[in-house]
DNA sequence: TTGAAAGCGCTAACAA
DNA sequence: TTGTTAGCGCTTTCAA
């Protein structure tokens, strides 16, 4: 057991308020008896207990993330990069991370409301925002510091970091019409995630610009897992005439698509081109290694983070609402449209 | 703000003990009182408020995980899940689950010193054991409840969920030579983690059991990244004579070394037969499939978890030392060894 | 420059 | 069955 302040006090033969303020660097203390104090707390292994100062302070100098897991195989290269950068720039201000994980539903907002009540957090990180997100409206309404990554429809001010899907999406779209390619199938999210939406508009909007025709029955939802890619696309390649080219909401599920047309005798590239969204760092490593477009996932969640710590110290950032635009790394899952367009299996 | 004991107290011209007392379930306060309670409790919307809760209990009810992240691009569908089992197993108890990050090396101790002396969290789960781990040593003998992913070198006798990756390994040598292949490259991860060590030792043993030669030259080292799979696989094809197999210490790695040799105009699964280790969900949809060592991440999650909760809550696990036995999965990444063995570029 | 005392919100021993 | 009281370890008035 690590020692309490009285302990270092009774050792200095000092009260307990006098050691509290030396520690804390306060300046009605003279040097002397400051130096003493440091000095003995830290021989004597001292940390303070941070749920009395918490009870104190009322404040937790914690922030919460909590993770919207869907299924117990939750193996996403997205989360954990994410994670980091909230983690390491939350240590680097010297507050605490705690993780909850919660399924949308039902359930979620009664996790929200423990959360915020129950005084665990000073603030939360919330990702994955809905149209129509009642977290966010929970949040807002409650006056609870949140920032997110993701913006949303509702007219609420609040702050947030983004990345313009449209915009990433429509670098897809004309990278491929750049290519020749004009029969382009979208593979989108759940439709009630704003980022999904947002870059199924930008897919049409994209098409419809440049004079592509879009067919719906080309545009399918799915998880956004490898699962879904892989038998979504299967669908796809069924189709008689089938897209050349396959844009995915993000990379897990492109990876999905690249599997699924090669098991078709296809080859990626070249009879279908695929392109993925995130560039995880796998998308590099891909076979073929994926065409995708670029967030900066580390860094959203370091920016996230410090920005949710400055509300919480009083001094908000000037920009609350930070758009990033996206950028398109080709790699070779996407090549020129085939000029042949004989209809296999 | 929710309200208090206090305010609840007072609505019901109550004492605080007693709307406590009616809140725990404790037996010694009437029917009608603790109904009364109950249901005014959930009008207010009372919440405990958790750090007064946790300094008289002297329990934090959460428990910590400390991430050993290492580069900022920390992109690891295995943290992703195991967080996941930890997270979801932790919630569903009750517990708090609270995250740190922090890179092996000097500081990495007084974090640990901090985590527990602080009293933030009631137990650590830790991972990426190391042969002689300073944090296995210095919670032993501070007393401090942790269990383990990762057995370790010592003879301490502390609660750990492992793989048998001696015996994972041996499986996917084994499955390699039955295809024919004799020239079997490793990249194992670092020396100093007892699961590398451990998985190369069952290389070694396996390839010595079957009187296949070892070549030393064939077992690199790498940081367990897509990337170190790529360049490591780089040198070993360019050797002469080059392995017709590689077994990687993890699936980010094989799939490294599969983009590595595709790059290099040759065939996995014929010219070169691939091996990972995890099976992370991915593996499935690399292309080819990656023929891997299952280990049950999510549930390994869970389980070290719920042993650490056993363990808080004074009823520890029977069996503390809990060996899984991983199995192969055979996808296409493997196959018969080229029978001609002319070397190339 | 230092110390005494109160209180953050809760639980638990003890008394009534 | 209920209430009074003390105290978890810290910070912060206020007084000396």
């Amino acid at each position: 057991m690590p020692p309490r302040l009285k302990e270092i006090a009774d050792a200095l033969n000092l009260s307990v308020t006098t050691v509290s303020r030396a520690l804390a660097g306060y300046p009605d203390v003279s040097e002397k008896t400051r130096q003493r104090v440091v000095q003995t707390a830290r021989e004597m292994g001292y940390v303070p207990n941070v749920a009395a100062q918490h009870l104190q302070r009322q404040k937790a100098n914690a922030i919460g993330f909590i993770i919207p897991t869907f299924g117990p195989r939750f193996s996403d290269p997205f989360f954990s990069e994410l994670i980091a950068g909230i983690g390491n720039e939350a240590g680097r201000r010297g507050y605490d991370l705690l993780i909850s994980t919660v399924p949308p539903g039902p359930r979620e907002l009664e996790t929200y409301r423990l959360q915020t009540y129950s005084g665990r957090v000073d603030g939360l990180v919330i990702v994955r925002t809905r149209l129509n997100d009642p977290r966010i409206a929970f949040l807002s309404e409650n006056d609870f510091p949140f920032v997110s990554f993701g913006s949303c429809n509702q007219p609420m001010d609040f702050p947030f970091v983004d990345v313009d899907g449209e915009y990433g999406t429509r670098l897809a779209v004309e990278h491929l019409i750049e290519l020749g390619h004009t029969r382009i199938a979208y593979l989108t999210g759940p439709r009630d995630l704003s980022f999904s939406i947002m870059r199924l508009r930008g897919f049409v909007e994209a098409m419809e610009r440049h004079g592509v025709p879009v067919r719906e029955e080309w545009i399918l939802e799915g998880g956004l897992t490898e699962g879904d890619g892989h038998s979504l696309a299967m669908q796809l390649l069924a189709m008689q005439p089938r897209p050349t080219a396959v844009i995915a909401a993000n990379d897990l599920m492109a990876i999905g698509v690249m599997g699924a047309v090669q098991e078709k005798g296809l080859e990626v590239g070249k009879d279908v081109s695929v392109i993925g969204f995130d560039d995880i760092s796998l998308a590099a490593y891909s076979h073929p290694p994926l065409t995708t477009v670029h967030q900066p996932i580390y860094s959203i969640g370091t920016k996230v983070t410090s920005m949710l710590i400055q509300i919480l110290e009083g001094n908000p950032p000037e920009e609350k609402q930070i758009w990033i635009k996206p950028h398109l790394v080709i790699r070779k899952s996407t090549g020129k449209a085939p000029g042949n367009t004989i209809e296999r299996g």
